[in-house]
DNA sequence: CAGTGGTCTAGACCACACA
DNA sequence: GTGTGGTCTAGACCACTGC
């Protein structure tokens, strides 16, 4: 109710968040305009604004010109992770990182990975395959496949000291990318290779990355199922 | 090299991160401070300290005080997901949702969770598990514990008719959050649940949200192992 | 201490979408 | 048309931190 002399953008967005959580404004209400806020906050339209974007980046309100700022009725949180390189991963742990290459072949593009990559006709590609360890434990196996086209370098790179994994991060920066989990249980050559027991739980990550609308690498990174990803919200 | 006539913020983005990747800054360079970019962009310095503060959000450059903005020597990539209420992650898919109360019990909050909760001396806790349905098929087994304490109006809801996943989003709405995902094998009784084969893969996300430093709910979410969390970064 | 990013301001113009 | 958010500007002051 009072006036909170809330002048930075943070105790602008601390205090909209408030509001819609002890439902002064409830799922799905209207909430005042910027220039309405501005002025109950006694401070620049610009920082509500910069409050209320945080808020709809979060998935939290949803903003539209000319219809205004409403809180969304439909809660979607969003969170956000990291993507890190996996011997940075593994030495954050405190363990020694260690890599080995199993498999280095260049090959024309299977079928599968031809409509992955949505080429019309298939085109050469490296098929590389590591396992990345944490002291003697294997941590990840790496399924690697990279368009020769697109990373023309890969082909004279040998991978037996520097994983494609890291390789990729260093020679193709901040490319454009998707990911996702999944759980599978572990064949029989993935689990010799893993050391655990068949038909163990596995937990995959796949990515897929572009430049431009360019497909550059795909890749199944596979983990011993006590693996996680956390995030906080 | 040319001082392209670039004003929007995106465009101001989208040429550093052109920079950035054919190397004109290469990974852990200096970049120019945000009034000497201002100056070849000809646009204001809060311009390109919004681009700036973009790629910095992303993982991309790194910006501290006096020290100037560097690209991340070791890039760590951030992927946004969203977390989506479980009715609508199945409607959106066409099928109909369906919802089952298997159990509800109110009691005092077992050891392993009062160590997860934080909580010095145990306290009551509601327990329940339900079943999230798209169609016939089993989606998502959860497994639910809420702090009565901090959510008192819990003890009235019987569950039979909303799930408490739904029910605390509306309830509890935008409190803070951790998630986790992993894989796991099905038990005799998970596998039943979900009607895969014992032992198949299963991928779980756990969840705990607290509202400031009280924890509010942990949950465990299970789903067939066909299951994915994707996401564009 | 000096230079960098962090933030705020007051004002302006624009794009969009609904009446 | 008209009101909303989206963005940019020019300037200002501050906070941090490396020199």
């Amino acid at each position: 109710m009072t006036a909170a002399t809330a002048t930075g953008f943070r105790q602008v967005r601390n205090e909209i968040l408030s509001r819609i959580r002890d439902r002064t404004w409830p799922l799905g209400a209207l909430l005042p305009s910027e220039s309405a806020l501005a002025e109950e906050f006694d401070c620049a339209r610009a920082t509500v604004n910069r409050a209320m974007r945080e808020l709809a980046d979060a998935g939290i309100v949803e903003r539209r010109r000319r219809a205004g700022t409403r809180v969304v009725k439909d809660p979607v949180r969003h969170a956000q992770f990291k993507i890190p390189i996996v011997r940075q991963e593994i030495e954050r742990t405190g363990a020694t990182y260690r890599y080995a290459l199993l498999s280095r072949e260049a090959l024309t593009a299977p079928d599968w990975l031809r409509s992955r990559f949505g080429w019309s006709r298939s085109s050469k590609v490296l098929h590389v395959t590591c396992l990345h360890l944490a002291g003697t434990r294997p941590y990840q196996f790496e399924d690697r496949w990279i368009s020769i086209a697109m990373v023309p370098k890969a082909a004279g790179e040998s991978f037996e000291h520097i994983s494609p994994n890291e390789w990729l991060v260093r020679e193709v920066p901040y490319s454009d990318g998707e990911i996702s989990f999944l759980a599978e249980q572990a064949t029989g050559d993935m689990a010799e290779l893993l050391q655990v027991a068949p038909g163990d739980a596995i937990f995959v990550a796949e990515r897929m990355t572009w430049l431009g609308d360019d497909p550059v690498t795909y890749a199944r990174m596979s983990h011993p199922g006590h693996y996680r990803v956390t995030t906080r919200f």
